[in-house]
DNA sequence: TATTGTTATACTCTATAACTATA
DNA sequence: TATAGTTATAGAGTATAACAATA
């Protein structure tokens, strides 16, 4: 996928997108920051949206295994992994085979907690969003699709040398 | 540009969209916080740095300028603005007709912090974006100006209700 | 000893409430 | 009284360092 000589031609117009990223992201994010404040969707912030979206993806994950993919410390994971729990979003048990290893997953009130912060932060982007041109609308979705790809450490990307 | 008919039309592929987007931005920004925090990049965090790119371009803003734009409270912004004094990055003064507003601009050392976070994170995302066929470049560097204008009051909108 | 996780400590970010100073 | 900012207080997010339990 990634020629080695590739990197010298494409500099220019990846400085230049670099920038707009740079602009853009922000900006999308500090929408979606200020929408689950306004509306206290559930009263999730958005780590731990992002910790039960993991969890809710993969059943039984250890907490280094989210620590990693949220690329945050794991004494940080593990405070915010307590808090879930505190607030009986999220269920910690004991590992069978390894017993330092965690097992973490979503109780009922996690899955629903999930469901309805992330149709409501999907919600509230396709409002504004849908004041697009078809046309811009499909480009968005396949640049995220493309971003996507290549910033998730796990999804198809071999990850030997990422971290 | 946005028709009342054109969100139920588009609702569809907004709802993907928003789906998507939902996926890659947070994704592009837990990568752009771990380089800061890695390189620390003079020591500055995401909200700081975008502090300072707003005074960097609005000069003699006010602290409720800066609070409105990054889309924050008066005094989180404050205690945000007061680290940045407490730098020497940022230099607060007493506005001369108003006396009540003050009037934020950066210091030397604020615009090389600014100029150097600014050039680091661009060549960090560009790092990876050169990994990219020139043709998906293009496509996100498209994408993210269609997201920018779309998400930033300030920039090409009207603005009369905005600021 | 190495790995997994937690606790201790110390920042920053953020909000709401209460306050000060100016208009 | 209304507006601009600050300070007080509280809670979440984060890191590093020190620790406990398990392998």
């Amino acid at each position: 996928m990634q020629r080695l000589g590739q990197a010298s031609k494409n500099g220019a117009s990846a400085a230049l997108c670099a920038g707009e990223v740079l602009v853009g992201v922000p900006e999308v994010m500090r929408y979606l920051r200020h929408q689950m404040r306004r509306r206290r969707h559930r009263g999730l912030t958005v780590p731990q949206f992002r910790a039960l979206v993991f969890v809710a993806h993969h059943d039984n994950a250890s907490l280094s295994d989210i620590a990693e993919h949220l690329g945050i410390s794991l004494p940080a994971m593990s405070r915010l992994v307590g808090t879930l729990v505190r607030r009986g979003l999220m269920c910690r048990k004991e590992g069978r085979d390894d017993r330092r290893r965690i097992s973490l997953s979503l109780t009922g009130r996690g899955r629903s907690a999930f469901r309805v912060a992330h149709a409501a932060a999907r919600r509230s982007l396709a409002e504004r969003i849908g004041d697009l041109p078809l046309r811009e609308i499909a480009r968005v979705t396949a640049a995220m699709q493309v971003l996507a790809r290549l910033f998730v450490p796990n999804a198809s990307d071999g990850g030997s040398s990422g971290r």
